[in-house]
DNA sequence: AACAACAGTAGAGTATAGTCTATACTTGGT
DNA sequence: ACCAAGTATAGACTATACTCTACTGTTGTT
């Protein structure tokens, strides 16, 4: 123990997304797990409680209809510090419009 | 001309889809064309309105949310003989709550 | 030490919904 | 008669979003 937040396993029951469903998710970019340097034997991902929220966040826009893509970039608006809550709202508002479509 | 309704390039200027897609949903099962027995230089499909009234609820059915094998559901049981009134109207019923989750 | 359960990577396979290509025959206009 | 445009069929290809398989290495329990 590290501290450091928990495996994939526990992340996947936490979410209730599969294991590999993560890992797809991952791939895409949606979330990122991070490795502990300090460990060397093996190279085991790390997640915290934000990927929990990602990843419940992905179920609700995947019912909605959000592509990975567009949910990829709300996680960046969202998470990232490119963006000011100003410009994070305008883009959430965007995609909002282009649902009502 | 054999009053028998229009060519597929017709319908799909009628009704705004591809003839690739219309081929596609014909395929699929969602509308189908009639041969001409009198004429036997060709095998061209001939189409009537309730073609073009298929695509457009495709059209739209598609907007919402259904798949291609709903839409056959509904169309079959709209168009085929094999439902009454009161059973269409379960049948619809039935695809709208599921679209409601 | 043995062994199941879990971790990672790479890549194949599935399902949905088209979209396009190749090939060949038919029709309509000049 | 010629030729572009239209039609049919079969099958290849694309994109999205998973889902699974194979393989290898690690961890935890007995």
């Amino acid at each position: 123990m590290y501290l450091c937040g928990m495996l994939i396993n526990e992340l996947s029951k936490k979410s209730g997304v599969s294991v590999h469903t993560i890992r797809f998710y991952e791939k895409a970019g949606l979330l990122e797990g991070k490795r502990d340097a300090s460990v060397t034997s093996n190279n085991y991902f790390h997640y915290d409680e934000s990927a929990v929220e990602k990843l419940e966040f992905i179920q609700d826009a995947k019912s909605v209809g959000f592509t990975i893509k567009e949910m990829g970039e709300i996680i960046d608006a969202w998470y990232g510090k490119k963006y000011s809550k100003k410009e994070k709202m305008a883009i959430l508002d965007l995609k909002l419009e282009s649902l009502e479509q």
